[in-house]
DNA sequence: ATGAAAGCGCTAACAG
DNA sequence: CTGTTAGCGCTTTCAT
């Protein structure tokens, strides 16, 4: 059914001339003269040509096309990641194909599969939660193509990485809960498999120590997604009654306390504090907009795939390898405004 | 410094046979003895040996590859379209290329080229909000690329199409307000050259003409955005104050709408009621929850891919093109609740 | 059961 | 300034 694709072939025959002189006209070699290169760029237009991207890769060994293998781009963090990844491609000329993992091991492996078939010029990675083998990460490497990972990295590898200051933004936030009069301050927490997680629990504990605050392991609750907090929140907060802030891994965590808090009756933010983490659109939205830790997921994209591209393009950085931390800041808002009596911030 | 991607050339070398029997071997071809396809087959997996696909999509004229051309990832909607086509795609052994839009016709037709460059096996399209000629997209249709339009589609090309009934969706909402009591009903529209835009109007007239509510123009404000709702929302309703319900093009609008509203002194739903179009996450964070029109993006994903394969892998189906219509249902919440003390819904 | 050879569309020496 | 040729990695007739 797929109609005849013009190729330089169909050109050169009903003009005439070679392949190579097409090829060259069309690629504006300067050893062609004007008249040729004329007629091959009317030809090409009028036919409607278009370049085989296939022939030329395999021809080249090389495909301007990077791959992209992130858990879910249902997740505004992520899709704006892509975001970024898409738009600087974009300028300099190269495709992106993307694959999500779906948090999943095994479909991440099928994943690296199908971009190392796809013989992609390098690939930015966030790994999966499930994932703790990075064999199949190793592979790209092995047949020298470059990698990143951002934001959640594998430390196994050595590679260009991007990530967030995680620890410090968690610092930053719990120290701020301390600063407006915290002191019985909980940490709803991520999994400690992930660096992620591991960073916003030891910025919690930092701030703790550096403000003597005593530390209390009990206030620490594995829980990082709304449903979770839907379940935990009112059970931990009716077995702590005395807790006065609560720094949430993530804003959908944070959101999801919030309204859980209200409902025991308790007010945000003069009972309870909360912080999150991200600053994605719902922080402005929810009553009371949520003080979070901003994540720059469009600059996180940009600045990873600048990092591959530089790779793809640059021999000479072969062997060294940096990580760009990316340092967030505190957006603070109403759910930690003890002061006023907090007018929704539109 | 890509280092040397084994080929079967390299196995065959190694085997002392031929590379058609290397070929034939992997692909678990009958002709061939048990112990060649062991021998080949141990080789490989030792030699880590990815096949080319490059290679074998220029001998087959077909890359199990399909394009998306989308306005925006970052964007609940379209993100959960792409989930829903990369899932389905993935079970069919098909990779998927994503490219943004970011709503220009030119960065869209750049994309269209793109995606016939790499000779993809077929295309999913929805298209920019500023796009008028359509051009780039018979290109597809001239190379025997079929091409399925979803949500934001193109009437002029006769293709497959995936779209929520919009103009249902929108009577829905409007009977609602309606049934609530409303008279004096305003409707954030969104831009009318785009089918959504007409057919969420649409909806809205049909109701009020049904319920036999006088249809009043000036209840009809171009506002598609949450920045536009900011900007217009307080100045319309000073101008309307008699206005007491709002149905809103999205989600993202009516949330503003309803924050604007509440900023005036007005109560939601009391005094105005809202509701909007899409069903993001955002309807259950905002204060009160938004009532919505449900538009189910994962499934409009997968419904469109499904078509698409069908177009690629049936010859027989090629002239005969469906329109797929999703129905939207409504789910009432509480920015709709006027009987009730409205208790958050978490 | 295996091999030789052609060809997918394109580029790049090399040769004139 | 233009043409000839080889080859990128793979599949597939056609031989044997």
């Amino acid at each position: 059914m797929k109609a005849h694709q013009v190729t330089i072939k169909d050109i050169a025959k009903i003009l005439g001339i070679s392949v190579s002189t097409v090829s060259r006209a069309l690629k504006n070699h300067p050893d062609i003269s004007e008249t040729t290169k004329n007629q091959v760029n009317e030809l090409a237009r009028k036919l409607n040509y278009e370049p085989n991207a296939l022939a030329l890769n395999l021809r080249m060994n090389k495909t301007f096309t990077i791959g992209v293998i992130i858990p879910e781009i249902v997740h505004h963090f992520f899709s704006s990641v892509i975001s970024g990844i898409e738009d600087v491609a974009y300028d300099k000329g190269y495709n992106v194909m993307v694959c999500q993992s779906n948090e999943s091991y095994e479909r991440e492996v099928i994943n690296a599969q199908a971009l190392l078939s796809n013989r992609v010029d390098g690939v930015l990675i966030s790994v999966a939660k499930s994932t703790l083998d990075f064999n199949h990460f190793r592979n790209f490497i092995n047949q020298g193509v470059p990698i990143v990972f951002f934001d959640r990295i594998c430390t196994e590898i050595l590679t260009d990485r991007v990530i967030t200051n995680d620890e410090g933004g968690a610092f930053l936030a719990t120290e701020h809960l301390i600063s407006i009069g915290c002191r019985r301050i909980a940490h709803f927490s991520g999994p400690q498999n992930l660096l992620i997680g591991q960073g916003r629990l030891a910025g919690y504990i930092r701030a703790l120590k550096q403000y003597q605050i005593p530390f209390d392991p009990n206030l620490i609750l594995y829980c990082d997604s709304r449903e979770a907090a839907i379940e935990k929140t009112t059970d931990f907060i009716n077995k702590n009654p005395d807790v006065d802030g609560i720094f949430a891994v993530n804003d959908s965590t944070a959101i999801a306390v919030m309204q859980m808090v209200q409902k025991t009756g308790k007010n945000v933010p003069k009972d309870i504090s909360v912080v999150g983490f991200g600053d994605g659109p719902n922080t402005l939205i929810v009553c009371p907009p949520l003080t979070t830790v901003e994540q720059k997921g469009y600059e996180m994209g940009m600045e990873a795939v600048k990092l591959l591209l530089n790779k793809i393009e640059n021999e000479t950085t072969a062997d060294s390898f940096q990580t760009k931390v990316l340092t967030p800041l505190l957006i603070a808002r109403e759910s930690t405004n003890r002061l006023q009596n907090g007018s929704a911030n539109v």
